[in-house]
DNA sequence: TAAGATGTACGATAAAATAGTATAAATGAG
DNA sequence: CTCATTTATACTATTTTATCGTACATCTTA
């Protein structure tokens, strides 16, 4: 299993907070929201594309039955390998970081 | 200042983990070490080189006249800049894992 | 002085990220 | 009912990152 990109980090972070609302204008948003910066409308697509053919998340199609606007959207979930690859993303985070100090203004190096 | 991506963090960290000794080959085992994988030698010098272009680090030549063998390398140190990436980097990251469980083994969602 | 070790540079390609635009269904005002 | 707006996804193109493989140059040492 490959290292996650922060990219794929942060989306799979959004869509575990969106459980059951995860779907890609929903997602957009909560990554604007997670990263304080804006992304455009097309550009999620792609990125989720790409997780789904890592098999880290999966797709399915809005129950239109349930409410007509669903039918419209594509919910997305994280899949067991998807949780994996965050998991050790989240370790590799700790050991990276292990020991280095803050550097919050006037920093210092070793 | 655009975010750092995974690698650019664990570059940067690694520059900073050896201080006075970063040069290219030592940067290679260091990121080696903290990624726990393998990369191959001529792999590291373009991502230092847009690290440089990116003014994250800064290069210079080794001093000869202390010691042959350093005519030859290159070293790195982290920028004014460089630190302030990295530290938005960690602060990244603390915001996205906030509130979010582990996931080692049977993992749930929200 | 030739072999091996220590270094960096370069060229090619694949993967990831982002922008911009197109399209299509549902909704709501008149 | 029908046309404008909102909600939503899809597609194409380009740039930036990441990695591979190899080449090349210098230093060390037997």
């Amino acid at each position: 299993m490959k290292k996650l990109t922060i990219n794929e980090q942060i989306f799979l972070i959004a869509i575990w907070h969106l459980g059951d609302e995860a779907y890609g204008l929903k997602i957009r948003e909560r990554v604007m929201e997670l990263t304080g910066s804006q992304i455009l409308f097309g550009t999620i697509y792609n990125t989720l594309e790409y997780l789904v053919k890592k098999n880290y998340i999966q797709a399915r199609k809005g129950n239109p039955e349930l409410e007509k606007q669903d039918s419209k959207r594509v919910y997305y979930r994280i899949t067991e390998e998807g949780f994996a690859a965050l998991q050790k993303a989240r370790d590799l985070q700790k050991t990276l970081w292990k020991g280095v100090p803050n550097f919050a203004l006037g920093e210092e190096k070793k």
